[in-house]
DNA sequence: CATGAATGAGCGTTCATTCAT
DNA sequence: CATGAATGAACGCTCATTCAT
């Protein structure tokens, strides 16, 4: 069996949720409609039903493969005996990464995701508070550490610096830009990463 | 007739654009049903109709407040004579005041405007340019007159620079918290002004 | 305003009803559509909605409507000081009274409601107990005053009672008969009456 | 092989019919989904198809079981001779005895069968006058041997016989009563005949 | 100005049925 | 025989919008 060919139900969930993640980039998840998602999938729509239970359950699923896939690279850059800065920079990396293989997938977690208020489930606000609180965790290790200034209340910090990834990723994802290669995407996460950790004040004025 | 009393049709559409904001923040505007916002606003939903000439029409209203108020601010610092991080700083605090007086209206400009790509018609996509035309113009302010950086991409600085604000708005926006009095308001405002300017890292470990 | 002219929402609802009723009683509760409905009260679909919460709930009123008037019947008989026998006798022309005014009422009583278990709520299964309940206080208070006999289970002679009635009415409905005359009422009236009172045996024959 | 072994075709037929009236009885033939009737059959819904053309076929199998029993029951007494009383009793019995050995068929009868005009086809039409048919037959004989009052309608004593049956019938399947044992059997029975011949009436109240 | 009855496009979802394997 | 993936007709229901009063 080659790598191309169908290998049953996951593939078949796979390239629903990939159609799915096109149209709802596209429309956002209200005007999405299931027949949308099944045409892009070539498939029709009843099938779609098949697969998952109603359009909520898609887009659990979708949920879950995101924040499922960002908790696994947190793991793993927690398991890791490195600088802290090393580890922001490789989370920031991850999204950009993302971004480049699968442009939809974080376009949807900016547009539907991040910020949605309006169908925050319990169980989706939760992926949040992990996410949130792990985030605190490798902030609050650079402090102890002496990498951070431990002036300033961790929270705030994991704020500053998620939120310079989003908008990033936002600003792109609104204006549908592409990535120019590796080395722009080196730059921005270098970017990011100088201001967070020395910012954007002028070194020789400060006092 | 003196400035509180009703005023007529300015009066009812702001009562209505109130309830537009309270019922979307709670229900997301997809879900958002004319009926809701006119029972909220304590009129019959047919009246909403003489006011705006559709759902769209008056979603665009709130819009165009949200961003002339902000544009508006704008020129305000742009036209005093000051130094551009207290620029900055007076931007901050107007997204937190306005939370504080109005959280309904910075909810859904979280939730629904900022990030929004679903909805997104080319009026409401030139607000975003104009708004990032504009605090780009002041970060480059800044870089030519020394108080920050030159080396860094303005566009970048931007966008790090309005994400942490927005992600701090976010972060309560999400589990609804409120601005607990001044004296918080003002430490959130320092900690992204400070970050920003003189960055996370412990100076003591700067090369 | 003279007899025909609307009246209102009360109107209307009973409008809808009568068209639910003849149509529930061509395809049944489950293929009647409510489109189908709508035509036939001449209103669109939509409309429906506005008076009645959704399809069961729209049944739930012809079935209230049934039982009331029912329960009604069976209050005012009660009232009144007569011979029991009297009392079933009023009964039965009760039913055969409703299928000549209403035979579409009557109709779906016999082939939705007073068999349908696949939907039956608690709300619904209660209407069978109370009217069960009154019809055998009607039977023992019979018993007591020596009218019927009293060496048989109250609620067996109801059931049997009843039965003959519904069946009765079963047949018509089925075959789409109609009553044809208020002689033939009476004759149906009074047999069943006569049965249920002296038997269908011989008295010739009797030991 | 022997009788209690499987026997093929018709012995899985014989096991989607009691699936398909456990389901039946459990939501009513048009919530009764083919799938659910194959998961309580222990087989996959798509075999159904092998053995049935359609769910309209498979009801009719059913109600053909239901009807063909009852009139194989008919013949036999029929050809006995015997008191039409007896007869009478019988009949009864069958009923009881049926829904005491297989409750759901009796359950399906009562409540989509008896009263169902909604998917009344030509065919199933005929199997109720049929029934009527042989029953009057019955009850005529009856009156021409002098057991029964001759005074009265044969058609309309048919339908009270009926009914009474039936309703007893029907407020144990409501009430999703058992019959408790033999003993209670026997008492409706004798209750049911007892009435029909001889009435409910006091004998020494009888002018 | 104000009301709410009326309309109907639109969409999610169900489920009987077919058919390739 | 047996499976279950695939199809699509069908229908309940929502809600923005119009308009007579």
């Amino acid at each position: 069996m080659n790598q191309t060919a169908p290998q049953g139900r996951n593939e078949k969930e796979r390239v629903i949720c990939q159609a799915a993640l096109k149209i709802i980039k596209e429309k956002g998840y209200h005007r999405a409609r299931i027949s949308d998602i099944a045409r892009e999938a070539g498939i029709s729509y009843g099938l779609v039903y098949h697969y998952f239970r109603n359009k909520a359950d898609l887009f659990d699923m979708i949920l879950r493969q995101w924040w499922e896939g960002l908790f696994q690279l947190m793991e793993e850059i927690d398991q890791k005996e490195q600088d802290p800065a090393e580890k922001l920079k490789q989370l920031i990396l991850y999204f950009f990464d993302t971004y480049q293989a699968d442009p939809e997938r974080v376009n949807v977690f900016i547009t539907e995701i991040s910020r949605s208020t309006a169908n925050l489930t319990q169980g989706r606000l939760n992926y949040f508070k992990e996410c949130m609180s792990r985030m605190k965790g490798l902030i609050q290790e650079g402090q102890a550490s002496g990498t951070f200034r431990s002036d300033l209340n961790p929270r705030y910090l994991t704020y500053i610096f998620l939120g310079a990834i989003e908008t990033f990723l936002s600003a792109m994802v609104l204006e549908d830009q592409k990535i120019k290669g590796d080395a722009q995407k080196a730059r921005i996460a270098d970017t990011i990463l100088e201001v967070f950790l020395n910012g954007a004040g002028n070194p020789g004025e400060r006092s």
